[in-house]
DNA sequence: CGTGCGCTTGATAATGGTCAAGACGCGTGG
DNA sequence: CCACGCGTCTTGACCATTATCAAGCGCACG
C-alpha cells in the first residue's frame, strides 16, 4: 500500500518560511524540556551551533529508516513522530510517540545503525543534532553529557514502563496508561492536560500497546459510557481524571 | 573500600584470598564484553581504578532497591541478578536478567535514584563503578564515552525486543526467545550454548514473559515432547536450536 | 456523488489465566 | 539415614479476556 500525499514535483522552489527558520534553542518555548535543559546561555549557543533545522517533515514522510545509518539523533519542534521496528515476519511494533520537546533516535547508537524506522503523524520539524559533534561537545561540557546521560536513562525508564504494561496490565489499563501519558506530556508543554486530539490512528495505538483495533475501540466506547472520557473520533477529552487514574491503576 | 572476607572476630588477622583480588579489568576475562572493550591498556589501567570490587552478594541479596540514592553502575562478574519493579498494588515485574559481563543499574542516572531494585539470584561478585568518577573519565577518554552511550543504547534496544515480543509473540516464542538470549549470551562468554543451568525460577521467567507460571511450565513441556528441548528442572538442553529458532520466530 | 479508509459493534473462538491437586526435590532435624 | 515439610514445578479442568471474523457506519477526498 502506497501512501502519497501531494508529491509536488513541479513546485520545485521553495520558499522558506524566515519565520520558522529564526528559531533557535535560546528562544525555543521547548528549552526547559529539551536538550539544552540545564545549560548555561553561551553553552546553549555552542549547541545551537551544531544543530541543524531542515524543512518540516510532511505526514507520512520518514525520518529514518531501521537500518540506516546512524549520525544524528533529533528533537521534537512541532508535530508528533512515531517510532516503530518491523519485525521479520513483516508486522509492525510501535515503539514510542514523539511529541514537540522529545528526544527520539538513541536507540541507534549501539551499532551505529538506527534500530527502529521513526514516521511523522502530521505535519513535523525537527532540530537534527549530529551525534559526533553532540559527543564531542559533552566531553566539554559536563552539564551536557550528564544530562544526555539522563535523557538515556529516562528511555530506559520509559520503556520499562512499558514492559511492564504490556505483561501485566489488562486493555483497561493499557489504554488508560496511554491516555494519561499524554495528558502529562500535554502538561509539560503547557497545554491543556484535558482536552486534545490524538495525533495517531486507533492502528497505531493498538500496535503500541499489544492490543487489536477492535478492543481499542471497545475500551475507548466503555470508558466514554462509564463517563471517564468524552471520545469524538481523535478528539479526547478526559472527565474524570480520578477515575482514569482509577482505571488506569499504575499510580507512578 | 574495606574488605572483610571471613570474619573470624577472633583473630584479627585475616588472610585475603590473594587469588580473587588480584582481579582487575586489565585481567578480567570478561573484558572484552564489559565497560573496558575498547580501551587502550593505559586507559583500562585508569578506569580500574575507579572500580570497586567488594565481597560478593549472596542470593536472594539487594545490589540495590527500587527508590536508592544512584550512586553507581553495576558490573556483574559472577553469577546473575535479577532486575525488578514494584508496581504499586505490590506486583512485582522483572525487568531483566544480568549475567556475567554486563552493566545494571543504568536506569537509575535519569534521576538519580534507582528506578528498579536488584537482586541475586546465586551467589554474585560485582563491580562497582561510581558514576560520578565514570562522568569525569568519560569526559577524558572519547571512547569511553562513546562506548557508555553504546550501552546505555543497548538497554533501550533491548527493552523494545522485549517490549515487541511482549506486544506480539505467543506464550511458546517467548519463551523460546528467552532461551535464546540465553544461549547466546553464553556463547558470548564461551560457555555452551546448548547446555546450561537457569538461574531463575519458573515464576521469575513467567514474570519476566508476562506470563504464569503453569504457561511457562506448560511450554517447556511441549517443548520437550516436541525435541526442542530437554529440560530437566533448570537444566537445560537445547536439542533443536532450529527447531527453537522457528519456535521463537523472531529472526532478529 | 460515489469510493475507501478508519472506526465501531457484534458474534464466535482461542490463548492463556485461574483454581486445584499432586509430584518432585531439597534442606532440616530426629 | 530417613522422615518431614515446604517450596517449586507440573498437570488438569474450567473460565475470562482478548483476538478473530464479519458487517455496517461515517467522514474525507476525488
Amino acid at each position: 500500500m502506497t501512501i502519497h500525499l501531494a508529491d509536488t514535483g513541479d513546485n520545485g522552489v521553495l520558499k522558506p518560511c524566515t519565520h520558522e527558520y529564526q528559531v533557535n534553542c535560546g528562544n525555543c518555548r521547548l528549552n526547559s524540556i529539551c536538550l539544552p535543559l540545564a545549560l548555561e546561555s553561551d553553552d546553549i549557543k555552542q549547541l545551537d551551533d551544531i544543530i541543524q533545522r531542515s524543512k518540516p517533515l510532511q505526514k507520512n514522510q520518514h525520518l529514518y529508516r531501521e537500518g540506516d545509518d546512524f549520525q544524528s539523533v533529533f528533537a521534537v519542534r512541532s508535530g508528533t513522530l512515531k517510532a516503530y521496528k518491523t519485525t521479520d515476519d513483516g508486522r509492525e511494533q510501535v515503539t514510542g510517540f514523539y511529541f514537540p520537546g522529545e528526544i527520539l533516535g538513541m536507540d541507534g547508537i549501539s551499532n551505529n545503525a538506527h534500530a527502529s524506522s521513526a514516521k511523522a503523524l502530521e505535519t513535523a520539524a525537527i532540530c537534527e543534532i549530529p551525534f559526533s559533534s553532540l559527543e564531542k561537545l559533552s566531553s566539554l561540557m559536563p552539564n551536557l553529557q550528564r544530562h544526555f546521560f539522563q535523557l538515556m536513562s529516562r528511555e530506559i525508564t520509559e520503556d520499562q514502563q512499558l514492559i511492564t504494561l504490556l505483561s501485566k496490565n489488562s486493555a483497561d489499563e493499557r489504554v488508560g496508561a496511554l491516555m494519561l501519558s499524554i495528558s502529562t506530556r500535554n502538561a509539560r508543554r503547557k497545554l491543556s492536560s484535558t482536552q486534545f486530539r490524538l495525533p495517531m490512528s486507533r492502528v497505531d495505538i493498538g500496535n503500541y500497546l499489544g492490543l487489536t483495533v477492535e478492543t481499542v475501540s471497545r475500551v475507548f466506547s466503555r470508558m466514554q459510557k462509564m463517563d471517564i472520557l468524552q471520545v469524538d473520533n481523535k478528539e479526547i477529552e478526559i472527565l474524570d481524571l480520578e477515575g482514569l487514574r482509577t482505571m488506569a491503576n499504575l499510580g507512578r
